[in-house]
DNA sequence: CCTTGTGAATATGTTCACAGCA
DNA sequence: TGCTGTGAACATATTCACAAGG
């Protein structure tokens, strides 16, 4: 413990994004420790749980601050609330869904958002079809109203559900409408301006990366 | 182009798994390209869809060949053809689906994978209610079956697409059954030998990394 | 004993910059 | 000219290994 050093930790653009990506995954396996009732564990059992080296986990935690005890590992609870607090999720942020397709429902319908910092709080749809359709407990609504909904709702992160040729079109207008957040499950590599975030899921990535060790 | 060299491309172990995992981001694309009717591009172009380097994009083909022409670029479908090749994704794979609830549903329904690659060719559940239920055209089946039909239909791949509770259960059970590339939908970290591969798909792990950002 | 936090050493990944060829 | 492919230079990430504290 160094203690009359210069104050700067988490200063944001110091911390590789590498390490912010991790700290998710190291939140996820604690809270599954703590729901088990586990009170402590060790850099060495986490790793082990998470097929990393324990010198990793501490060098990534060490970016925030100390939050271990010598000979005895870490507080499960007093960790994750760190870690909460390190990523803002010790709060539920509202996050606004545009496709009401199978995938649109798959995510309104999971209930594991919550616990985990987030809500659905709004569905959008270009299709008159689906408009007014419950999905879970929300109505659908028709992407004409995106903007004021989004000011509204406050929200920040968006999740892009719709087929791949509208895709590019809606992060168009969800940007425009102020969204600076995205998760992307359609298949492309949207364009957006570098203010903004976009991350993307495609399982055919995954399965094509896994089938190049299959050969 | 060097012609003595020592034969010594290919060799799978010696090119970054990091690498491998950009290949099928530059495939889509370049599918993408193609769609619309281009005949060549440029790693620089390339790399601007992608925001990335082009030299990134050069190095990266290097470790698999010499696809280009000095200055011409790359020929779109000539080189969308030998990415599929090294991928392996010059076939249709079978993959098996274990969870027939909204998350299953979505993945069975959804028609963007054999282009690519991938046929969702069975579907199981635990849940004697959902068995027998069809999603689109494939009919849900016990999981006690799913060791002989993944011999049958000779399925290297699998999704896990069921609650976190049952995710390390059915993963134990596929891996048993002879499966050794998994993609697990489930917020956990599996427990598997070191010949199984895992790879993840957790929406929120991604908003996480996004909160962060929006302090 | 055990385990953290961390500089130093190593390993890995990315970019530069240019020769060589269309 | 324009662009690839690639060593060399640089930048980033991971692991080692150990002092220090419980």
């Amino acid at each position: 413990m160094r203690s009359t050093k210069a104050p700067v930790k988490r200063i944001k653009s110091e911390i590789p994004d590498i390490v912010i990506g991790r700290l998710p995954v190291y939140l996820r396996t604690l809270n599954l420790l703590a729901s088990e009732g586990r009170e402590v564990t060790s850099s060495q059992e986490l790793g082990e749980h998470l097929g990393i080296s324990s010198a990793q986990i501490r060098k990534d935690l060490s970016h925030f601050g100390e939050f271990g005890k010598q000979g005895t590992g870490y507080n499960i609870p007093y960790l994750c609330k760190q870690l909460q607090k390190i990523l803002n999720v010790d709060k539920v942020w509202s996050v606004v869904l545009v496709g009401a397709g199978s995938l649109g429902n798959a995510i309104a319908n999971y209930n594991g958002f919550e616990s985990r910092g987030f809500r659905i709080s709004a569905i959008f749809d270009e299709d008159p079809q689906k408009i007014g359709n419950e999905v879970g407990t929300i109505v659908v609504e028709s992407i004409n109203g995106l903007a004021e909904r989004i000011k509204e709702l406050d929200a920040h992160i968006a999740v892009i559900a719709v087929p791949v040729q509208a895709a590019q079109r809606v992060a168009d207008y969800l940007i425009e409408s102020g969204i600076a957040s995205i998760l992307c499950y359609a298949p492309i590599t949207l364009s957006v301006p570098a203010n903004v975030r976009v991350e993307y899921i495609d399982p055919v990535i995954h399965f094509q990366h896994m089938t190049y060790y299959l050969g």
